[in-house]
DNA sequence: TACTCGTGGCG
DNA sequence: TCGCCAAGAGT
């Protein structure tokens, strides 16, 4: 009846006690008593509203709950509906999206804002058709259809592969399991209420079904889970092995305003790494040595004792950093004072930069 | 497919 | 301290 650990394929029926509605029964049952109370979820009886669970779905993207609550009510009260949202400069979007991280995010969440705008203002109600929006994958998609609309459609993310990969005991690493994954979890959505089974299988991932340590003796479908029946839950998924992150070197330049302490931001460049938020002047970002590079305007550069570390996904950086009190000059960017800061749209690695010139 | 793309917290 | 992890998508 278990799986066995070599089982790669998904051609083979699910088991029984594994399929249809006694894992569906069980895990909504437990939700209706556990169900955490989040901005973005409906009440039960409560409609849910399409727009919040798209951005609530955008936000939550490889960002904790913890940081989304905050920041997901502050954005619904600047910008609290698609119209609002589609009419909204680029800039004051990724200007509100700053320290989130991921800013792609902000500039799809804009793009498919007007989108849907320029259509009416509605979602489109079916996976196929949200998966074509920009920011919209697959597990944003099917979340959106199941939570939105109640289609009866799976939304695998992180916490899902990881129940999923328990349940079966599934041998195959991730990424290449994703479809598998996808297929298994499919297999179990009920034909009612899909969309509190998607928020229940998060739900139990981020509370019981946890990534170190699964507590199942209090977990609901337990006794459908092929990897607390092993006792080795733990130990799944499996994952292949990430490459190592390269060191990345730099110098930033942070030229403060004599007459009243403004720094001088640039905009980057619209797409890549930190697309279209605003940066501290430097060089390039290199492996090896440090490379040279010119001020960007004259005056008394001085380097701070200290440099400036910053993890990114896929590589660590070191900022050395230089700071020069200068005149007031027409310069290529913009002039901030520092009482501003917060709302011009810098990213975590520049107010880094900028805290350890003392300018906030 | 494999790589790019942020940030903060935690064991 | 440091790798792992968090409601992934785009190319």
């Amino acid at each position: 009846m278990a799986v066995v650990d070599s089982e790669f394929t998904l051609d083979l029926p699910v088991p029984a006690s594994r399929s249809g509605a006694g894992f569906a029964t069980a895990l909504l049952a437990w939700y209706d008593g556990a169900r955490r109370r989040l901005p973005w979820r409906a009440e039960p009886g409560e409609k849910p509203d399409p727009y919040r669970v798209w951005l609530s779905e955008i936000m939550l993207q490889q960002t904790t709950v913890e940081t989304v609550m905050d920041r997901f009510r502050r954005f619904l009260a600047l910008f609290p509906d698609v119209f609002t949202l589609a009419n909204a400069p680029l800039e004051s979007v990724l200007a509100e999206w700053a320290g989130l991280g991921y800013y792609a995010r902000a500039r799809n969440l804009h793009a498919c804002a007007r989108e849907v705008a320029a259509k009416g203002g509605r979602f489109p109600d079916t996976v196929e058709a949200l998966a074509r929006l920009p920011g919209i994958g697959d597990y944003t998609a099917g979340a959106i259809a199941a939570i939105a609309f109640g289609r009866p459609v799976a939304a695998v993310d992180g916490n899902v592969e990881r129940v999923m990969a328990r349940v079966h005991r599934l041998a195959d690493p991730l990424p290449h399991a994703k479809p598998a994954l996808r297929r298994l979890t499919q297999a179990l959505v009920p034909a009612e209420r899909a969309g509190d089974f998607a928020q229940a299988l998060m739900d139990l991932g981020a509370g019981i079904c946890q990534p170190k340590m699964p507590t199942c003796g209090r977990c609901p479908v337990a006794r459908f889970c092929a990897g607390a029946a092993a006792g080795d839950a733990a130990s799944y998924p499996r994952k292949v092995a990430k490459a190592a992150r390269p060191t990345r070197h730099g110098i930033a330049h942070v030229a403060i305003r004599d007459r009243d302490g403004a720094v001088l931001l640039r905009r980057r460049p619209p797409k890549g790494l930190l697309g279209g938020m605003m940066e501290v002047p430097g060089s390039e970002w290199r492996e090896g040595a440090a490379p040279s590079s010119t001020p960007p305007c004259p005056g008394d550069w001085r380097p701070l004792n200290v440099a400036v570390e910053h993890t990114f996904t896929h590589f660590h950086l070191i900022l050395t950093v230089e700071v020069a009190r200068v005149a007031d000059f027409a310069a290529a960017g913009e002039w901030h004072r520092p009482a501003h800061l917060d709302q011009a749209g810098v990213p975590t690695v520049f107010m880094k930069v900028l805290r350890a010139a003392g300018v906030v």
